[in-house]
DNA sequence: ATAAAAATTTAGACAAAACTAAAAATAATA
DNA sequence: TATTATTTTTAGTTTTGTCTAAATTTTTAT
């Protein structure tokens, strides 16, 4: 697989996980800064490689080959991820872009030799679970915290949003996974959240509280 | 710059060690397993960008531009190896090719981070000198142990073909980086070595001497 | 010094992955 | 249901890096 063709199977994998019944081609184009037309082409090539199921018209699945080859490709950029944060010291909003390129590299001994070396970690420093050397996929019962009960103690363990300005943010704030959350009050009118976070008293915005992953 | 102009600067660089006043079309084809009208392409498209100085029919050197580019190369491709090597446990015949993909990771922040992490090495599983941030290279003076006085100790401090199968004969006969050499004997006839090596004596051809290097 | 050999470059073509513009199919709406 | 609007695909280009074959330049050898 081409780099580029990598690429386009994660971004299906991705949608794929919202959209199980079919990933539109727009879909696809937007989430790779791409046009539409150039996406059609990517498709038949890769439907000729039987990575994808694609029918005209319809969008595409992938298919059991594709939808292992894409948990590998996630499965390298989590681990990097882990690596350039446990490792090398990155704060977690330096490393997405950094892991786009590492996750094509192609030894599959350097992998699993990185995934040892980083005591095979089951998440990544974003709370997103790391496949295993077979595809298998760690669940966890997560909920987003616009979501949780009152007076409840959660835990942080993840974001839904891992771009780096909702990173930096939950670091000005001192959120951080692992972070003890309880909600204390909601504000009907615009669902603005009191929140306790480990002792201190914190007042968060419904997106913010819609980004943030508690179990 | 592409994958591909890195390679080829790369291999400029490697080349010109060996014939500073400029390098052949052929030579550069020859190590990238590549075709010599490709090189002819490549090498306008580099001079366009300043890397190299190229005079058509006259062979190619680098510019303080290519010269520092290509050191940057090596810097990643060696650190990458001592990655590989002391922390993931690769043996020091397998990390090559992997190292081959890693240099052309972009992020200057993470090959100095990783520089730090791995302590800051001077030279690679193979005893090859890494350039640093700056692109200074500690040089060392070495000699093949070809060129060695009889019944003088060296130390083993490189190898100068790093093909996997010399490095899996050294690791058979039990000659790292390091190890105490001593030449007993030469034998005028086929130049063949009799050496004690940490104290074991063994009987070692021309060609191996001629690419060990010690000090 | 000139012919033969080797090295290098040019010209033209191709595959991969992108693009634009236009056509076709599907979905949405009056 | 007919008509827009949207989405998707096709057709034809472009760019990058490669190739082959032919032409040119340089080097080697007679």
């Amino acid at each position: 697989m081409t780099i580029s063709e990598e690429n386009y199977i994660k971004v299906i994998y991705h949608l794929s996980l919202v959209s199980p019944k079919g990933v539109n081609t727009n879909a696809i184009a937007g989430m790779l800064d791409t046009k539409a037309s150039s996406v059609t082409d990517m498709l038949k090539k890769l439907s000729e490689k039987e990575l994808v199921a694609y029918q005209k018209y319809q969008g595409v699945t992938l298919t059991e080959k594709g939808f292992y080859s894409a948990k590998m490709i996630v499965r390298k950029h989590r681990l990097w991820e882990v690596f350039l944060v446990d490792k090398l010291n990155f704060s977690w909003d330096e490393v997405h872009e950094i892991a786009e390129e590492l996750e094509h590299i192609k030894s599959e001994n350097l992998i699993n030799k990185l995934d040892a070396f980083l005591d095979f970690p089951s998440f990544d420093p974003h709370g997103d679970p790391i496949p295993n050397a077979d595809g298998e996929i760690k669940k966890i019962n997560k909920l987003l915290l616009s979501e949780a009960d009152l007076n409840k103690e959660y835990q942080c363990v993840g974001v839904k949003d891992s771009s780096s300005e909702f990173l930096k943010y939950l670091d000005k704030q001192k959120i951080a996974l692992g972070s003890k959350i309880t909600v204390k009050e909601k504000e009907s009118f615009d669902d603005t959240l009191q929140i306790q976070i480990d002792s201190r008293q914190l007042t968060i915005s419904n997106k913010i509280a819609n980004n943030l992953y508690v179990k």
